[in-house]
RNA sequence: GGGCCCAUAGCUCAAUUGGUUAGAGCCCCCGGCUCAUAACCGGGUUGUUCCUGGUUCGAGUCCAGGUGGGCCUACCA
């Protein structure tokens, strides 16, 4: 029951800004910990930053500093975001740091030891951005990084690398071992079918920059970004490098804790497969699971710097506070589901949730029936009088606070807050039944003083079970019922259980609402501060495709066949493509200045002597597009059945480059 | 090409894993109340559970096929 928590976000690439994708990662985290530190575990929360890099190496010398430096600047924001966003976390990595260096070293010796790490060339495309190679089949047009959009650079080198090929089979028995490793399911159904087609040993060292952890023995190459970062979650508590002297690592790695990385699911894969390897080769234990979360868009925009929405988290708390964009965050998208942050949908959520529902209750309480009427002190009731009405509140509240542990701890946030929030409304309906109002008239004092006390306890609960995602405001509305701020207490379980832990006779605060409620104008000029826009009246949500619009016709358009540019051509010289099993490359005369290159999945049913000569129809105006490493300037007609493929022909020796139509 | 996931009210999502008449919230309309932040409470409207078939006493749930969407992956020209 009390066993020891972990729980990390990634490390965020010193680059960027802080943005509302890292504080939506960085507050999940902090809830759950806040979770596991209330139920009496120890806790540790990680986050930090990802400091090495080519790219680092390249903006500092732009920015005419030195890498050190650039990074030291480039840290303070993430820094002062989590501070202002209420992010505790207990440490704070950055892959600079000499800790961090010495247990990557470390770390690269235990896999050296296994036999893991061998000497290679190689030579492929790199992309700075991504800082990792790409595969020919992945770049786009002129060599552009799909990702990035520029162009990659040739790089060839001698590396280091690690036998990723030989962890396929013990990923595969772990994963089958470990059926939760990765959440939500259909992310790991991803990884397996991925581990499943088999791994390819990866290039572990670089010699290309400087910037970076220098492999232990071989100072000219640095060490793999990614084998640098992961490793930060290891070296944070102390890691293999402090062995025997390091009490973190001790308690929450190597102890039989939970250890959950949160990532977001573009780099899932760095995650749940090479992370394992890389501690499997170490003799590292495993971490318990990896939950890959959602992308967020910005009001159904894509979030990037091109588009101008790209949303920092900093003037959204000034504008709502940390606790109401933490909470709106966990509230409004399902954890693991893509969502979108939208202004609008979050001031509807506050005016409505948390304004009228849980603000609304306890002002009309506290600030008035109970000031008025019970001196503003919280009322001696025995418990055992209670009428039916009350103890169905009572095992609302019972209900409600399993649930939502539940649900927290399986990272569902949004269904937690759901069912607390069924209690928000079950006690204002319970107000609104009881009706306080009149037993004060009619001085019915005992009666009175019982409804108080259950919905005043009700609070007092909610208070704990909100604490998590809104710890400041939970603080607040204790104070208002006259109780100190939570105190988590490790062997204490503090989870809401027993009823009754709000004592009789304490002082009552009236202060302003909790959450005061926004009227139009307001919103207005929130919203205008921020720099929204509006639409005028609820602007029609997205116009997605209408289902009609995608009936198109069967037929198309005479104009639409003469867009093809098919041709008559002669092929000229044809070979097998190296290591390709279906490709043919052609060389063909197409009537035109100069001869094509063209490649032609056929390799399997043609020889390619037999093709030398003969006539092909051709789509000479197919966008070009690379197979193989080779440029293909068309595209050969062919029929096929079950029974084979049969390359189109003409059956005279029409001129090469005659238009077929 | 291979694979995974999804499809439920206008929107966002539930449905105890095959069990009664498919439910909430938001939105809209009507009413009540007046302690409260124009808050709160009650009532009302909206469904071919994507389609077709199958298994079953019983299917939103399981099976097959199809349609549409998202994602992963691949030498799709």
């Amino acid at each position: 029951m009390v066993r020891p928590f972990y729980v990390t976000t990634p490390i965020y690439y010193v680059n960027d800004r802080p943005h509302i994708g890292h504080a939506y990662s960085t507050v999940a985290a902090d809830v759950v910990s806040r979770y596991a530190r209330l139920r009496g575990r120890p806790a540790y929360f990680l986050t930090g930053l990802d400091e090495h890099g080519l790219k680092i190496e390249r903006r500092a010398k732009e920015e005419g500093l030195a890498p050190q430096d650039f990074v030291d600047r480039m840290a303070a924001p993430f820094r002062s975001a989590w501070e202002e966003l209420g992010c505790a976390h207990d440490g704070f990595i950055r892959t600079t740091s000499p800790q961090h260096r010495e247990n990557v070293q470390a770390l690269w010796k235990l896999m050296q030891d296994s036999g893991d790490i061998y000497l290679d060339d190689y030579e492929d495309w790199y992309c700075v951005g991504c800082e990792s190679f790409k595969t020919e089949k992945e770049l786009l047009e002129g060599n552009l990084c799909p990702i990035h959009q520029k162009p990659v650079e040739r790089i060839k080198e001698r590396s280091y690398f690690f036998r990723l090929s030989n962890y396929t089979q013990p990923l595969l028995d772990f994963y089958e071992a470990h059926p939760d490793f990765v959440q939500p399911e259909a992310r790991f159904n991803e990884v397996k079918s991925f581990v499943k087609e088999g791994l390819r040993d990866l290039s572990i060292s670089r010699t290309s920059f400087r910037w970076g952890v220098p492999v232990p023995g071989d100072p000219e190459h640095v060490v793999y970004v990614w084998l640098d970062a992961l490793m930060n979650y290891v070296s944070a508590l102390g890691g293999p490098a402090e062995q025997g002297k390091a009490p973190l690592y001790d308690e929450f790695w190597q102890s039989s804790g939970t250890i959950t990385h949160i990532v977001g699911k573009d780099i899932l894969r760095f995650h749940a497969i090479y992370w394992p390897a890389f501690l499997m080769s170490a003799g590292i234990r495993l971490p318990t699971q990896i939950w890959a979360h959602g992308w967020l868009t910005v009001n159904g925009e894509k979030m990037s710097k091109s588009l101008g929405n790209f949303l920092p988290p900093g003037p959204l708390v000034e504008a709502f506070g940390a606790d109401v964009l933490r909470y709106y965050f966990m509230r409004e998208v399902g954890f693991g589901h893509d969502g979108d942050f939208n202004h609008r949908n979050l001031l509807n959520r506050y005016n409505g949730e948390l304004a009228n529902g849980l603000g609304n209750l306890m002002n009309r309480i506290v600030a008035s029936i109970v000031k008025k009427s019970l001196d503003g002190r919280v009322p001696n009731v025995d418990l055992d009088s209670l009428e039916e009405i009350d103890r169905q509140l009572i095992d609302k509240a019972s209900a409600a606070s399993q649930q939502a542990g539940k649900h927290i701890e399986a990272l569902a946030f949004h269904r937690a807050l759901d069912t607390i929030w069924e209690l928000v409304s079950a006690a204002n309906k319970y107000v609104d039944s009881t009706e306080p109002w009149k037993l004060a008239k009619q001085d019915d004092k005992t009666r009175l003083e019982q409804v108080c006390y259950t919905v005043l306890e009700t609070l007092r609960w909610l208070s704990v079970m909100l604490f998590p995602v809104m710890p400041e405001k939970c603080n607040e509305l204790r104070e208002q019922l006259g109780m100190a701020p939570l105190l988590p207490t490790e062997q204490v379980d503090l989870w809401p259980s027993a009823w009754g832990g709000l004592r009789a006779g304490t002082r009552t605060k009236t202060a302003t609402p909790l959450f005061p409620r926004f009227d139009e104008s307001q919103e207005r000029s929130i919203l205008e501060r921020l720099g929204v826009e509006v639409a005028p009246a609820d602007k029609k949500k997205a116009p997605a495709m209408t289902e009609t619009e995608q009936r198109k016709d069967e037929f198309i358009e005479f104009d639409d066949f003469t867009k093809v540019d098919l041709r008559v051509a002669v092929v000229k010289e044809a070979e097998k493509v190296e290591k390709s099993k279906k490709l043919l490359r052609l060389i063909v005369d197409a009537g035109e200045t100069e001869p094509r290159q063209i490649l032609a999945g056929i390799s399997e049913h043609y020889a390619p002597e037999d093709l030398i000569g003969r006539r092909v129809v051709i789509v000479a105006n197919l966008k070009p597009r690379k197979l193989m490493g080779l440029e293909s300037q068309g595209m050969v007609l062919a029929a096929s059945d079950e029974s084979g493929l049969s390359i189109l022909g003409v059956d005279k020796d029409v001129e090469p480059g005659s238009p077929a139509k």
